[in-house]
DNA sequence: GCAGCCATGTAAGGGGTTACATGATTAT
DNA sequence: ATAATCATGTAACCCCTTACATGGCTGC
């Protein structure tokens, strides 16, 4: 369900395109929710027949079959109803910490390796978030408080994956240390 | 493919049934992966058909019907070899965020009631996490490096949950004042 | 001319959820 | 007796991924 009200919030950003629509989510909905392009045209045929988004017209010189789909009142209508809606917490899902639990099965060296691997990734994802925090705060925010309302939700989103990012790294780091005093006899 | 996996992990430690392979989700591994009953059964029958488990002889006394499954010396290779692989970092899937994304159509007090709700609900995590962090304790634990290669895997885990939810919360309590601290007309 | 990006789709299959269904054991 | 817990399953459906398929535009 959730996927049907991300592609309604971006499109109250600004209509777009499945295909750009698909890059919005690469860079910045990506790490709380991602989608492969053939389930956003999917989800956007399905959508047009709920009459939330129509196709802007004038799809434009040259490009053929070039879709522009903008939200309907009807579908912010049904976005800001769905946003006032209490969310399930779920569980994380991650394949990582289902091999974590059985460690204790694996020789210390290999545990060490997969630990060093997923905290290297994970660095990656925060310096991305940075490169995305930087062209943010070029955009001269002086003030938190002073937030305009069209960004007050990427920059919490934001600021959660960085914070989401520490803590795993902080993780990560004793974790490794923990693993690296503990007797090599496996 | 980790429910597989998560399955065999947990046979791993000790021969269970259907039924207390659920309840051990519940109790361990329900933070970074759940599964319901039809589909631990379903995937029971799927790993006995690979020879990855077995159902124990002796079902019991009584109670018809009781399967109690145990891992196979084929199940511990598989388990061993998927243990030492690398794990692709996957998006959060979060909801609640893809709300957060679009709180700013939402008027101010709504966006702190859902806040406040987030925060109440992870807290709530947290502390479910303190209470299996106290029952580890007990075991007497004195030092971190001592710890028996079975219980190494759950102790990383529930370092992570517990990281994990102080992030959010902490998260929570700077997003619900930098609200606070915008100007109320929406 | 060719590589890379823009742009849209169909089909098959896997993983997970929800609804439905049954029945034994244990505790009050 | 009755409720809660133990215990196992089938069927339909939804969401998502993977593989396959097509073609225009842009820069080197």
């Amino acid at each position: 369900m959730s996927l049907k009200y991300a592609i309604l919030g971006l499109l109250a950003d600004q209509p777009q395109t499945g295909y750009e629509i698909q890059k919005s989510f690469a860079g910045s909905v990506a790490y709380f929710w991602e989608a492969k392009f053939q389930q956003i045209y999917g989800e956007l045929r399905r959508l047009e027949e709920q009459g939330l988004v129509e196709r802007e017209a004038a799809p434009g010189r040259g490009r053929q079959q070039r879709k522009v789909y903008a939200i309907t009142p009807n579908g912010e209508r049904a976005l800001d109803a769905w946003l006032d809606t209490p969310s399930p917490l779920v569980p994380v899902r991650s394949e990582f910490l289902v091999k974590v639990r059985s460690f204790g099965r694996l020789p210390r060296e290999r545990a060490l390796a997969r630990l060093r691997e997923h905290r290297r990734q994970n660095e990656e994802r925060l310096e991305a978030y940075r490169a995305i925090q930087a062209r943010l705060a070029e955009s001269g925010i002086t003030d938190e408080s002073e937030i305009p309302a069209p960004l007050l939700g990427p920059y919490l989103t934001l600021a959660s994956g960085i914070a989401y990012e520490q803590a795993i790294l902080a993780w990560c780091d004793r974790a490794i240390a923990l693993v690296e005093r503990r007797a090599p006899a496996d």
